[in-house]
DNA sequence: GATGAATGAGTTTTCATTCAT
DNA sequence: AATGAATGAAAACTCATTCAT
């Protein structure tokens, strides 16, 4: 019975979920009332209410979702690269899923700046950050273990995603990413830097 | 009489654009209202709308001005780097100026994520987008001009500069600027990409 | 089996009712949701409207209970008065007892403002408050049978109480009951008032 | 200029405290929505959040209004004991005053309660409270300069009227306020107090 | 040029109450 | 007896914008 009635909510807190990072993604989180996803998800600003006690609450949740789905897009990458693919393909596969998920995307940039003026959701994306960065860091490791500097290019796969998302997001030119990740992964083998 | 009017005008548009720009900086481009500048700029909500006719003139306006300095900032480097400084030192500085520049930073993001739901600011977005690769390209050009991939090494950069930029305001620890550059410059200049 | 679920129902009312009781003298009746209620109560907001249908009916029941409480105090004082104790000294029990009970006392204040729109509410104040009348007539009568103005001395007291309760909650120095006691106990014994 | 536009926002703004007032008594402080206050000051929301930017401010300087009329009738009757009138009259007639004024008591009420859970008001009521007595004092000493208890009977004066004026709001029977008067006159008057 | 008063549509939030289970 | 999901009406509050002066 408990479990019963759990499961209701859970649904419920995941249609609700889904529905009110789809409108954010469409148009911003701070474009989006609570009566646009009340509206949308077909039930009561009450009942919204029921599920999320305040607004913040809710774009938290959003948060997670939004940061674990990057996180297991990435793992799932990182479990794969054991498999005999050359390292610049497997590369180019992780930029391309992750800037494929544009929707995604575009909420993780709006749930970003709002974690800037919002303590314990920048506090979550700092703790998912260093997280990403450990698991490409794990998958670099894995695809070109005799790379010198893989925590380096860890960081930089990172950050440039933030930059190749953003311009996919303003319908710039897609980035040749393969080209990219070649050049990366070149930079990675070429022979030591000199001190 | 004219002339002084717009005179008058002009100081007053840059007082309160400068103003506008420092309170969105500091809590974000929705979470300021008009009333916020009007009290900050200590001129009336009458005033603010005699020069800005909407919020929107304004806050693209702000966007304008971001934008002009990100540009600026970027070719005062390609122009110095004719000086005889190593290329990695000469990028490093890149990246420094405009991680340096926190609170333009901010804004600038902020901006671009109003950007994605703005047609015309999106589109002025998109062009200095394009002025930038372009500059950082001359740059390296210049500096390292045996590059084999300057093209892709100023999207990487470009691109790097946002997750960067994203680190830095988020508050986690400052990414090795000197060896990322480093790291670049080598890869860039290492024997050529085997097709 | 009847008897069972009323015994039930008793207990539960009561718990209900005493936790109502507290939360409300803590933060004022009209700040106090009936949420608020059943989660302190570690109750469902079914189950509270199973034993309360209306939030109306629970205050009035706290009334009730409030009002009794008081009755009662005021009751055993009388009983009280036949002992060999100094008729001041007995007038200062009163005061003491009843401004003793601070909490009590804010929630019976609280509740008196309720009553003011809630013409039911209003009527069974208006009925306890001369009983409380005649029980201090009663008792004084009894402690003072030479007074000759005890009717009066009865009103000053009951309505004084008010105005030191009030100031017991304010947080301001506490009246010197035993000198006041004194004073209108000298008062009542006084030569006649020429009329 | 400057004066002529502070006329008109003080103007308004004693219309929407008068009006508020009004209500307020009429229905209770928590009762009073400021739709319902804006809807009978014939404004907007917006122009009434222009005035008081919460509801709280209202509150706050409608209970300001209202002590300070409270204050300024007990000044009145200090003034007005100079005069050769018995002080038993004198005394009746304080009490009529403040009783007469049943609104004014009404949300006297109200706001002392809203003060119970709210610090800034609170302390506003201390103070005033203290000022009270001490005006009271001051008549006494000019109407009764013999009386021997001044200071106990101010006291007892201004607890009990909270008493008389719930009595009064909760339409109970009048209290007799001329023999109480007189009874209180002869109490300060009658013999000494055997310590 | 400049002001501040006024607005109304919108936002987040609260809450007593109902009801199927 | 008991629950918790659902509701809708109304609350407090925000804000870009207009306008008479």
């Amino acid at each position: 019975m408990g479990r019963k009635e759990k499961k209701t909510t859970k649904i419920n807190k995941e249609r609700i979920l889904f529905t009110a990072a789809r409108l954010m993604k469409e148009r911003g989180v701070s474009n989006i009332s609570l009566s646009d996803i009340a509206k949308a998800v077909k039930i009561s600003k009450g009942t919204l209410y029921y599920y999320y006690p305040s607004k913040h609450d809710l774009v938290f949740d959003i948060a997670e979702q939004s940061m674990n789905h990057m996180t297991q897009k990435i793992f799932q990458w990182v479990e794969k690269s054991k498999e005999d693919v050359s390292p610049e393909e497997i590369l180019k596969i992780v930029f391309d899923t992750i800037l494929r998920a544009k929707s995604r995307g575009q909420i993780h940039f709006y749930l970003m700046l709002e974690a800037l003026s919002d303590d314990s959701l920048r506090e979550r994306f700092c703790q998912e950050y260093a997280k990403w960065k450990e698991l490409i860091l794990d998958g670099l490791n894995r695809i070109i273990p005799q790379g010198k500097e893989n925590s380096l290019l860890a960081q930089i796969i990172l950050a440039s995603i933030y930059g190749f998302l953003l311009q996919t997001l303003l319908g710039l030119e897609k980035p040749p990413l393969d080209q990219i990740s070649k050049f990366l992964v070149m930079a990675d083998l070429s022979p030591s830097l000199p001190e």
